[in-house]
DNA sequence: GATGTCAATTTACACAGTGTCAAGCAATAA
DNA sequence: TTATTGCTTGACACTGTGTAAATTGACATC
């Protein structure tokens, strides 16, 4: 078996993913966890000396896994700001539901346990760079609106879009992942970028609302 | 001492409410609303079975003490379909911070109760009834832009208002509530309404960000 | 081969919080 | 007086987190 190769703090990280990853899953407890592992749930404490330790490790794990940076590599390319702005909204949109399961659970601790609070802000605080970046964009090109405030833009942005705003939209209104994309991108082009032509058509999307 | 007047399910809903809202509160436990209405933990079961029931109970109480419906009067009033979701927008922008410390009782536990993400959901759909009459009234008068579906509509004017969203932007971000109502005021209308005028000093609020 | 060491693991326990149950007590109504 | 209502006290079951002590097992050293 291969997974013998694998130290155990992995193989918990793994079993955690694999949990909060499932459709429609509960939060998992330690229990679940080191069922999940195959070990037994105090070992899992000698590896992470808490719950939140634990799922800010996951979410390490799981973007080290993913390659995010990758993703967000057309968005540094980009020429103009708007082209930045379009795709780095596209880029974290579509990132967003690959991390769903594991900041569902983040979040749902971070309202009782202000450690987690603040291992999900920073991590949000990456994202938000990303953020800055596209509006100083903007803001070299001129694009933005007259008056507007990088850091109050860029707040806009973050806030947009925020992982409870893509979960709202498609996991309580049913809305395809596309459907998401292309209007959250055409809400930002429109009232960041002025490009006013990216609200036609923004709220037709063809797939049917559950 | 009037307190003796006021029947006890009352009185806990209004040590509750106090709990709730207080500056920077812990989410108050039985035993915390217990003893802060004077009464025996055991007791507060008496009149409502689960600490779920208790947190509903306390929004639909708090929603009686604020009266809501004056508060959205004007919305219901406007001419023109622009003019009702402005005034809709501005309305419930502007009740969110009366309710803030409820909401985010009930939402902390959503996570993990589905009973209470239920009653919370209903509540919300209330709220988004609102926001399908704002889209109609703009759907009658033409404004929306072409192609967009009414549901849709709906849904993203509904997210936009998400509590979340508005604990994001003054909670997190530092907003002042005015900057908060302008900025999503302006994308609201330059979104749904086609009144792109409402983009201009959207982003340029007085007051400095935190 | 016996022994020491160290990490991984397990059994057992402490604690907080929710919710249940039973017995008792005080005031009030019949 | 008796019955009822509303609250209190105290105990307990259960779930989940986190801690502590004892145990195993591999591996090195003498």
């Amino acid at each position: 078996m291969s997974s013998d190769l694998i130290d155990t703090p992995t193989k918990i990280l793994q079993a955690t993913l694999k949990l909060l990853e499932a459709p429609d899953a509960k939060l998992p407890t330690m229990s679940d966890i080191a069922r999940a592992t195959g070990i037994s749930r105090q070992a899992v404490y000698l590896h992470f000396p808490s719950r939140t330790d634990l799922l800010v490790a996951a979410t390490r794990y799981q973007d080290r896994l993913n390659d995010i940076d990758t993703g967000l590599a057309p968005s540094r390319g980009a020429r103009s700001g708007a082209e930045r702005l379009d795709a780095f909204v596209t880029a974290w949109g579509n990132y967003i539901p690959k991390i769903y399961g594991v900041a569902r659970a983040i979040m749902a601790v971070t309202d009782t346990d202000s450690e987690a609070a603040a291992a999900w802000n920073t991590r949000m605080q990456d994202m938000r760079e990303g953020c800055a970046a596209a509006i100083a964009a903007l803001a070299e090109d001129g694009t933005l609106p007259p008056g507007t405030d990088m850091e109050q833009a860029t707040d806009l942005l973050w806030t947009l879009l925020s992982v409870r705003n893509w979960e709202n939209l498609t996991q309580t209104c049913g809305w395809s992942q596309d459907c998401y994309v292309g209007t959250i991108r055409g809400m930002a082009m429109a009232t960041l970028a002025r490009d006013l032509g990216a609200l036609t058509d923004v709220l037709a999307c063809t797939d049917p609302p559950a």
